[in-house]
RNA sequence: GCGGGUGUGGUGAAAUUGGUAGACACGCUAGACUUAGGAUCUAGUGCUGUGAGGCUUGGGGGUUCGAGUCCCUCCACCCGCACCA
């Protein structure tokens, strides 16, 4: 009786199917429910490349710790499911034709395949897709949520728009300000007097979904707008494709209300500390001032139909963190965009400003990062006053300040920032020193040490002194105030595509109106109108974009044009449907509401999330942010996701380059010349990118002009040795093979790189470890794997593979030694000649000493997710029981079980053959034992200041006052202390004692 | 530049509170059984030395009877952010 892992798997993977042994029940009624536990995974994109080993590697983590929470009685929710809507399918129905439901149909399918094939414990009645209408009516639903709410700042928490109303009705807004700042402030009497058109759009700078003009990523290769995380090194994410600033109405989500919220209640959160530093950073908290310049206008000047005052003032916001160098400023910088570079720009630099500003618009966001040095900048001609010395202080713009930050303006201090200091040299502006000797005149004193000086009542304080002072002061007399400022940016929630979540948005006039309250009587719902929900996405022949940087929704006239208005053309981006997910696992066939109430506060938080580190600032940050806005609206009762955190590492490619040295023509018999190339020692790294093969056959075959740079080997590793040599009868038997043509034809161009000690020669070709990717042609499917070492090897090895959170590159070669363990764990159990050969037998003391220490071990290790420990456990313990020719089944059956989360296919084989009717599922987890653990005896080692003497040995029980006895009393260990009665006796780690004289 | 993290054999890696460093596995070497073996089993395998022994967790210093682990310092690498005022 062999371990015949191909039979066993199929056998219970029907089985479990069959049983329906993973579907998961929610507690009904009142009955008592067993404690729960929440284990999910960050859902796939289904791509048409499917899964690579990378993939499954977290999804085995949470697989294994799943299915030992079972063992161990809790409830586990652990589903799985799709994000099916995104660009990548959209672009592919553009290239194909084939619509993206008919490739995302099919993708699904072969995901989950792929799934299936590695043995995971989902739920999948449970199984949700973001572009199923029943899923996307309830993104539609919790979107129509943050349109009716506003973020109520004195409260904190986000309340109903019809709130807001009856507050705006009673008070005017003078205690409740729109958070984007732009309508002035109205009593209640001017309220009652604006019409509807102009409420509604008050009421617009309020809502937690709002719609607004902004400057976003424009990519028009893409054709759509892109949000900040989707633009990498002034590119498009995807494709590299070149992004610009366009003014656009877009849909917003208001995440900078919850900046505070999201960055303080990170601290509980168990993430890994670089996680939660990357979502801080994202956020960009920065507590400083704002102060007020007044900026000296010494003529009147018309622009743009606008009269700005003649002589006078105009008020010039900056924002600084810095208030404590004030008498340091020297020149203020203002963002070449800024809306009053124009107002105060005085007529003879009216030139140099234009110049510049056209200059800037010319820069691509590319050349402006990667040319941070280099210093720009125009005078306006104009001063700005100092607020306490109304000394006239010029007023610049230049590029390296952002108009997106803080209020697009800085006061410049010199002496003190270091870029302030570049540009100040560089245009010859006087620097003022307020730091003393610590200025030396060469770079800006940037440390937050020592004292302010040279700065009227803040001279002798400490920088922190001087920044309360300088603040206090400047509240007084009213010319600035403490201020927060975030790095984070409301969100843009538009895209001009087809293939994603349409706005339940109708258009009356130019105006928006959720569909639930349409101002056209027959189609007022009043808001929550469920019933008008999902606004289903209708079928396109072309995905074209529309007119004017719309979607292809656009072009659909009879679907645009309703009796209840014109519909919102833009769909919701990618992050839409993964920000709620993990609530509709919980009740994901309810058509009444996205989950009920009594199964959110059942299952409560995710509480454990694995997935990679990319999403650090998108989804995460999103569905913290809808939760949060959930959890104000009083729809569940937690204000954050996920508890545990687990970012599991990448599994890396190997990929091999050579040296092209020559290449040959060979016709492969249908005409077709292709060229070879053959290689020699590539050391240059620099020529890596850019030099792919594209393969045939496993022939490595040239496509770039260029020769004698190094190459990409595609699927190198079948015919390159474990020291990168490719031998000369290696590249003869592929030619032979699939060309038929005689050796001597190709080799003869070949220049060896060396001889291997039978005289073969071959050719070096260099290892390189990256990201596993298609495009790399390093990619290795596992579904190769599971075919010829099964799914429990595949899960094992991976696991072993080291620390789940480390990257580390896939090496087929070690997967054998876990095979061989698999196999060794089937012959306790099953002899090849004698078949089946547990006993009853007792078992010994030695064998449950084993056994409990490894119960002890399993669960402490799946406890902290050290899985490879786990399996090194497993090992240990199986290796024993062979050396100890166990074969008993008060042993093998709890290593059956213990051994499930992990192998669950050979653990269920077991389990059954043991004579047990149910799944190895709901067995329960074997009770550790302390007893077996404790030791009769130890043998201690006897230390004199740390030197080892002698080892003795004492009972377990009395071991301590056993070796004071001895050390005291034992002549040899006198001698040692001359007699002399020790200091001191320390005992160490139950084996060493240490005695100091 | 700022922030986070990591440095241990030929390789992946263990070492939970400071207590025999290198578990477990790969690879390698030798052997057994074999027609054969990419099957299985046994022994060896950090470095150095014939040996007893000596040395060893990126380098240097410190605390301690005792340091991979704690502290200081330097170096190297990886990841994230980056003109954020």
């Amino acid at each position: 009786m062999e371990y015949n892992f191909a039979e066993i798997e199929q056998t219970w993977k029907k089985y479990w199917n069959d049983q329906k042994v993973y579907k998961v029940n929610n507690p009904i009624g009142d009955a008592p429910a067993k404690p729960k536990c929440y284990v999910l995974d960050m859902f796939p994109y289904p791509s048409g490349a499917g899964l690579h080993v990378g993939h499954p590697l977290g999804y085995i983590a949470s697989d294994i710790y799943a299915r030992y929470k079972r063992l161990k009685g809790y409830n586990v929710l652990h589903p799985m499911g799709f994000d099916a809507f995104g660009l990548p399918a959209e672009q592919y129905a553009i290239e194909t034709g084939q619509h993206p439901a008919v490739t995302t149909e099919k993708n699904i399918a072969r995901y989950r395949e792929q799934l299936d094939n590695i043995g995971f414990c989902y739920d999948w009645d449970r199984e949700v897709r973001t572009s199923d209408p029943k899923y996307y009516k309830w993104t539609q639903w919790i979107f129509l949520q943050l349109f009716h709410s506003w973020y109520d700042r004195k409260e904190n928490k986000a309340r109903a728009v019809s709130e807001l109303v009856k507050i705006l009705e009673q008070e005017g807004n003078s205690n409740h300000r729109s958070p984007d700042n732009n309508t002035g402030s109205f009593d209640a009497a001017e309220w009652q007097g604006y019409d509807e058109k102009k409420k509604r759009e008050i009421i617009m700078g309020y809502r937690l979904a709002y719609q607004g003009y902004a400057q976003v990523w424009w990519c028009e290769a893409l054709g759509t707008v892109l949000a900040n995380d989707e633009v990498v090194n002034g590119v498009s994410e995807r494709g590299g494709h070149p992004v610009e600033r366009k003014n656009m109405r877009q849909w917003f989500l208001r995440i900078t209300e919850y900046a505070d919220r999201l960055l303080t209640s990170l601290d509980n959160l168990d993430w890994s500390e670089a996680m939660k530093e990357m979502q801080r950073n994202w956020i960009g908290k920065s507590v400083g001032a704002e102060v007020e310049f007044d900026v000296v206008v010494d003529a009147p000047i018309e622009e743009n139909g606008t009269v700005y005052p003649g002589h006078g003032t105009l008020g010039m916001k900056v924002f600084t963190t810095r208030p404590d160098t004030i008498f340091g400023v020297d020149f203020m910088v203002l963002a070449p965009e800024h809306e009053l570079v124009d107002g105060i720009t005085t007529t003879g630099q009216k030139q140099a400003v234009a110049d510049y500003k056209q200059y800037v618009k010319t820069r691509s966001e590319r050349e402006r990062m990667s040319e941070v040095k280099q210093v720009t900048g125009a005078f306006t001609g104009a001063y700005a006053l100092h607020p306490f010395t109304n000394r006239e202080i010029p007023v610049w713009i230049s590029e390296y300040v952002l108009a997106g930050y803080g209020t697009g303006a800085i006061m410049a201090v010199p002496s003190g920032d270091e870029r302030d200091h570049a540009f100040a040299k560089h245009f010859n502006i006087p620097i003022t020193n307020i730091f003393g000797d610590r200025y030396k005149g060469d770079k800006a004193y940037s440390d937050k040490t020592g004292t302010i000086e040279n700065s009227d009542f803040l001279s002798g304080m400490t920088i922190a002194e001087a920044a309360v002072a300088a603040i206090e002061e400047l509240e007084d007399m009213g010319g600035g105030e403490k201020k927060v400022n975030f790095r984070l940016r409301d969100a843009g929630f538009s895209r001009q595509r087809y293939w994603g979540e349409p706005f339940p948005i109708n258009y009356v006039d130019d105006v928006p109106f959720a569909v639930d309250e349409s101002p056209i009587p027959a189609f007022h719902q009043g808001e929550g109108g469920v019933d008008l929900l999902p606004v289903e996405l209708p079928f396109v022949e072309s995905y074209r974009p529309g007119p004017e940087g719309q979607g292809p929704l656009a072009n659909i006239e009879d679907w645009v044009n309703t009796p209840a208005g014109m519909r919102e053309t833009n769909t919701m981006p990618g992050y839409a449907g993964s920000s709620w997910y993990f609530l509709r696992y919980m009740d994901p066939h309810n058509d009444n509401e996205f989950a009920d109430r009594k199964i959110t506060d059942y299952w409560q938080q995710v509480d454990l999330y694995v997935g990679g580190t990319e999403h650090a600032v998108g989804h995460l940050l999103y569905s913290r942010m809808w939760t949060k806005a959930l959890y104000d609206l009083g729809y569940i009762g937690f204000d954050e996701p996920f508890k545990k955190l687990l970012n599991q590492g990448m599994i890396q490619g190997t990929s091999y380059f050579a040296k092209m040295v020559h290449t040959i023509n060979v016709t492969d018999g249908k005409e077709n010349v292709r060229r070879f190339f053959v290689v020699s020692n590539a050391n240059d790294k620099q020529y890596k990118n850019g030099h792919r093969f594209e393969h045939n056959q496993r022939l490595y075959e040239v496509v770039d002009k260029e020769e004698h740079d190094p190459f990409r080997l595609r699927n190198a590793h079948l015919h390159v040795d474990s020291k990168g040599r490719i031998t000369k009868s290696n590249l003869n038997k592929i030619f032979e093979l699939y060309y038929n043509e005689p050796d001597d034809r190709r080799i003869e161009h070949v220049r060896w790189d060396g001889a291997l000690e039978n005289g073969e020669e071959y050719i070096q070709a260099n290892l390189e470890v990256e990201k596993m990717s298609k495009s790399k042609y390093n990619v290795v499917n596992p579904d190769d794997i599971v075919h010829e070492y099964g799914a429990d090897t595949f899960r094992m090895y991976e696991m072993f593979l080291g620390p789940i959170d480390v990257s580390k590159p896939w090496d087929t070669k070690g997967i054998e030694g876990v095979h061989r363990f698999l196999k060794k764990l089937w012959r306790l159990y099953a002899d090849e000649q004698k078949g089946w050969i547990v006993t009853d037998e007792p078992a010994t003391e030695a064998e449950l000493k084993g056994l409990h220490k490894t119960i002890k071990k399993i669960g402490e290790d799946i406890e902290r997710f050290s899985f490879n420990t786990a399996v090194s456990q497993f090992m240990i313990f199986v290796n024993d029981l062979t050396g100890l020719n166990c074969h008993k089944r008060a042993v093998l059956e709890p290593l059956a079980i213990l051994i499930a989360p992990f192998a669950p296919h050979i653990a269920e084989e077991l389990w059954h053959k043991l004579g047990n009717e149910t799944t190895v599922l709901d067995a329960p987890f074997p009770a550790f034992d302390q007893q077996h653990l404790t030791d009769k005896s130890i043998k201690y080692a006897v230390a004199v200041n740390g030197k080892t003497r002698v080892e003795m040995e004492f009972a377990a029980d009395a071991a301590q006052s056993a070796i004071e006895q001895e050390v005291l009393g034992n002549d040899t260990i006198q001698k040692w202390l001359d007699g002399k009665p020790p200091k001191k006796i320390i005992y160490v780690s139950g084996k060493m004692v240490n005695v100091v004289v």
